[in-house]
DNA sequence: TTGATATATGAGTTATTATTCATATAAATG
DNA sequence: CATTTATATGAATAATAACTCATATATCAA
């Protein structure tokens, strides 16, 4: 049961909003920490703490430059995954959240902006 | 952000050692849920509440017969998902299970610590 | 009908995980 | 040096999720 406890263990990893949304970011290329923070508009350790567990995972490596530390995903199969089992899950309608609909995903948020809710 | 959202439930559902050990049984095909609490030597309540979490992610189907409901996976894809997440797993070491290794010890790391135990 | 078998369910408890807050480290800059 | 900027960390809390136990439902067989 080992080798299915590591799997879990991983696909749990992944399986949190918002370390897919950093994933996402890094599907496309590195992130310093700073842009992520700036892009997803979370707290900066909430950020710090998810990095640690993506890379605790070896899902992600980092790289420092200067002050900042750039991420990237260890392994280019990764990006496959993720974005496969995403089409996947939309395709089979796969935990479908009932209260959301997907198909306005266009998240463009800026640093800051607060849109009031109508 | 609600992408993400469904896409981590989904992720997550798989992401269970138990929930694993099942689908990868029903990667083989059709089980009855008796087949699995006897292979898996686990609770029929637990097995019973996996299932159902499977479910509801339209992860699995259920068909009865007679007394007996036999479950199988929805979509082809998820086999292979589930196996290729796995083998991407074991090939990257990620995730690994620190009281137990995988394969064959046989990974020369860089610098990297051995650290058999946390 | 009664009893046996197969599966499901809900409540309660425990375990795990995410998040926040305060603070620490570390590199650059003046 | 002190200060600013960028990131990390630990403790505490909040939110989820797993598991067990008791029990419910449903089908079959006598």
């Amino acid at each position: 049961m080992a080798l299915e406890e590591g799997h879990a263990r991983f696909l749990r990893c992944i399986g949190e909003p918002t370390r897919l949304q950093i994933l996402k970011l890094l599907v496309e290329g590195e992130r310093c920490v700073g842009e992520l923070v700036g892009v997803l508009n979370k707290e900066q350790s909430l950020i710090s703490h998810h990095l640690r567990a993506l890379k605790e995972c070896n899902i992600v490596k980092e790289r420092q430059e200067a002050q900042k530390v750039y991420y990237k995903l260890t392994d280019a199969r990764l990006a496959k995954l993720i974005l496969d089992s995403e089409a996947l899950m939309l395709e089979l309608s796969l935990c479908k959240c009932q209260e959301v609909n997907y198909g306005e995903g266009n998240q463009r948020s800026g640093e800051g902006e607060i849109r009031p809710n109508s």
